[in-house]
DNA sequence: GTTATATTTGTCATTATTTGGCAAGTCATT
DNA sequence: AATGACTTGCCAAATAATGACAAATATAAC
């Protein structure tokens, strides 16, 4: 499993020196919650993704990227067509941007 | 939202003159059902879609990677960070192949 | 090796989401 | 108006996700 988005907080975390506990208060978490997230072993919502940005002085997209490419990666991982579907994908969600609205 | 894997299922299906009754029950679901799928308004199993490409003659392949295309579109659609998700999850991926086992 | 602190593990009840099926609906054709 | 093809709406059951807690395991200091 790969868990690049848990990764980073916990690498951001350390540079911050900051603890569990000091943290998961603060996006009203209990730590043990905050520690399964940094493991890939709980999904963090995205508002809590927002609220973690400035916490570890990170941008809330640099995040959020990671946090939906592992869930993207989760999907695609265990498919023999994985690649070729997100190729597919890709140009459907491209296409999609042209014409503006959902 | 895009439903490729349904567009697909539904053209297939009327190559081959077939009725939405006609497949269902080769399918063990009823025809409602067979028919949210084909407009996207149900996710298919795996295994459905594996049994449904011989029925349409189509390749499993093909279908599966449509069928995982949507799902993948799904995610990353309404990010704005969407596409940089998928090149990351991409790059994931691959190296994720390199390595073999899961 | 005992204490203290940080993190992880396991379990659980609650909540949310998904699923599949049925009854009834629409739409078109005859 | 009757038939045939498909769609819609709704619901109960199954499944999965969530959050919380107690307990367990490090890790390090003394």
């Amino acid at each position: 499993m790969s868990n690049q988005f848990g990764n980073k907080l916990r690498e951001l975390r350390e540079q911050q020196n900051l603890l569990l506990r000091q943290v998961a208060p603060l996006l009203d978490v209990d730590t043990p919650m905050l520690s399964k997230i940094e493991r890939g072993e709980r999904q963090a919502k995205k508002e809590l993704v927002l609220r973690l940005a400035p916490i570890l002085k990170a941008k809330p997209d640099e995040l959020l990227t990671l946090w939906l490419a592992d869930q993207i990666a989760a999907l695609a991982a265990d498919e023999e067509v994985g690649l070729q579907a997100m190729q597919v994908a890709e140009e459907e969600v491209k296409y999609q941007k042209t014409k503006k609205k959902k």
